[in-house]
DNA sequence: GGAAGTTTTGCAACCGATTGCAAGTTTCAT
DNA sequence: ATGAAACTTGCAATCGGTTGCAAAACTTCC
């Protein structure tokens, strides 16, 4: 079926040998053999077949991809870099949509069913054990977007949760907001729970503010919205920090719906900044999560893996800033 | 490093050839060894490596997934669609991001290196030559939102994007507007060419109506946008077919810096009818694409073509439908 | 020209599985 | 108990590569 090695070598007169050499970096083979086996290889349309000599490399290039976030745009702003990323150093993304499940037994077989190289278990949703399984089954595993204090024994990119909590609470004090809340994510996310704990911490500092909270279900625009439309049967308080832009927007269509302007009936600020924030129609102040470098790091940190298993755990932590658009009033 | 058949079979005291067989659908084992080698997989907590038994099956289960709107939001409900339809079936997604480049050479190379069974294009932007390179090179391809009419070659699953420009052009009409425009996706794209022919087609019955056109530099948001506030510069039409919900919700951004209400000074009619077009805040009058039969037929496909790679290839056509909500004028 | 040093090459074993084949074991009817 | 038929099992070859090792082929230098 398939052009192999061996026709290769066959057509072009040396050995086996010779022609696995000639494609790989930095092996010993004279100009001579090289450009004859080259040549060969033109006319037959060879190119190497990756899983075979990952048998013997040891090495797929092949990375899971794990994620459970389909339902937030951001998501495909993530899943963009990632695969760039990885892409632009030759490794493979394999992806592993956890929309209905969290317990890892499955996924950590399967990935090592296809010797996957590293795993990238992209989620602020995921509890740390989770990659902390794929370390114990002695796969390098990097959380993007993890939560860092409790998990010392994987690595971990991402921001500082809590303190992007205290950042929200800092900006909302800083409006004059008297009667603040969080709308969170799902309770059982580290993100959600963190952002709230140094959103609290904050407002704690401040006997005088009147603070209230709650979660949505999840990180998607109905939950925001569904959310925020239950706020609003009751007293809502005068400005909000969503724990996501997604949740912020559907947030927002809840307020437009009771005829309320963001910003001026109703104070709302994000976190994640994501493309669509920055709309004219949605103009949403939000907290800017360096996605990117974010993303980068990853990736290279997964490099890093590569050349060294047992690389020391490590977190990566990137600060966040405060996006000014429309959804605050302004500081007095 | 890992456990591999030799392990178990040294453990369960028997041949390699019978751990191989235990965990082959449908081999010859008889009980007592099974259950020898199962004890004896548990407790090494063996699992078998997918891509060494790839090489003497020839199967990997690994399926490319290629795409190139990683803008459009649609595309990540398209992503989880695809990655839970594969998981389902056992199979396995490779992504490939081509957000830079049309040229199919590398990403044929690149996937056949990885021995992927099949291919799935999933963009209705890259011509059906760059679906054809996978065919020619002995690879099982399908095209999702594909052109059906000229690739014969190929199988391709999608809706006919020039009866969809046709039915955007009745719905227009059918409600009284008398200067009509179409504002497409990027130029080289055969959906966006299709949908305007369709579109024209259809209009060009009626002599009586003025229509115009235009193409926006990609399927995006800011595309759309920025591509409606240039023909609000002149004077713009009465109606706009977009021809996707992603331009139609740049194009609504763009009406309302100009104070213009959808559905009362402009009309807009969208086509995927993605998630955002049902928010409140958005409510567009759109024509529903079948995305979920869609990709769940495509995969399907995929499967077929896995038993019978040499399948007569195939054009499934789904219907659209239009979907009444905020962005036109009611019908007289 | 020849010794020593450096490169290049092919052989053969190996990576972790599958599978055709023949030998060994059961089952079962007689 | 016997023989034929039906199952099981292990051997060994194979899938498409890589790589340590020793032999072969070059260089270099005197």
């Amino acid at each position: 079926m398939s052009v192999t090695l061996k026709d290769v070598a066959a057509l072009a007169g040396v050995s086996r040998s010779a022609v696995s050499r000639t494609f790989t970096e930095g092996a010993s083979v004279s100009a001579k053999t090289r450009s004859k086996v080259e040549k060969a290889a033109q006319t037959l349309g060879y190119s190497p077949n990756a899983l075979a000599s990952s048998l013997t490399t040891g090495r797929t290039k092949l990375i899971g991809l794990i994620s459970n976030n389909f339902h937030n745009p951001i998501f495909l702003e993530v899943f963009d870099q990632f695969t760039r990323a990885l892409q632009e150093r030759g490794l493979r993304p394999l992806i592993v949509n956890l929309t209905d499940e969290t317990e890892p037994a499955n996924s950590v077989r399967m990935l090592r069913q296809y010797s996957v190289d590293a795993v990238i278990v992209a989620s602020s949703t995921l509890p740390p054990s989770f990659a902390k399984a794929f370390h114990d089954a002695g796969v390098p595993v990097v959380h993007t977007f993890g939560r860092s204090a409790t998990s010392p024994e994987v690595h971990v990119v991402g921001i500082d949760n809590v303190e992007s909590g205290r950042m929200a609470a800092r900006e909302l004090l800083a409006r004059g907001y008297k009667r603040i809340g969080y709308l969170g994510g799902p309770k059982d996310a580290t993100s959600a729970r963190d952002r709230y704990r140094g959103f609290m911490e904050e407002v704690e500092k401040h006997p005088s503010i009147a603070v209230s909270y709650s979660f949505a279900d999840n990180y998607s625009f109905e939950a925001g919205r569904a959310e925020m439309l239950r706020l609003l049967q009751g007293t809502p308080a005068e400005g909000y920090f969503c724990g996501d832009d997604i949740l912020s927007i559907g947030a927002l269509s809840a307020l437009s719906d009771h005829g309320l302007k963001p910003g001026i009936d109703i104070g709302i600020i994000g976190l994640n900044d994501m493309e669509m924030s920055r709309w004219e129609s949605v103009a949403l102040t939000t907290i800017h999560q360096p996605i990117k470098q974010i993303i980068t790091s990853s990736v290279d940190l997964v490099e890093e893996m590569l050349k060294d298993p047992k690389r020391y755990p490590e977190a990566r932590i990137f600060p966040c800033r405060v996006i000014e658009r429309g959804t605050l009033r302004p500081r007095p």
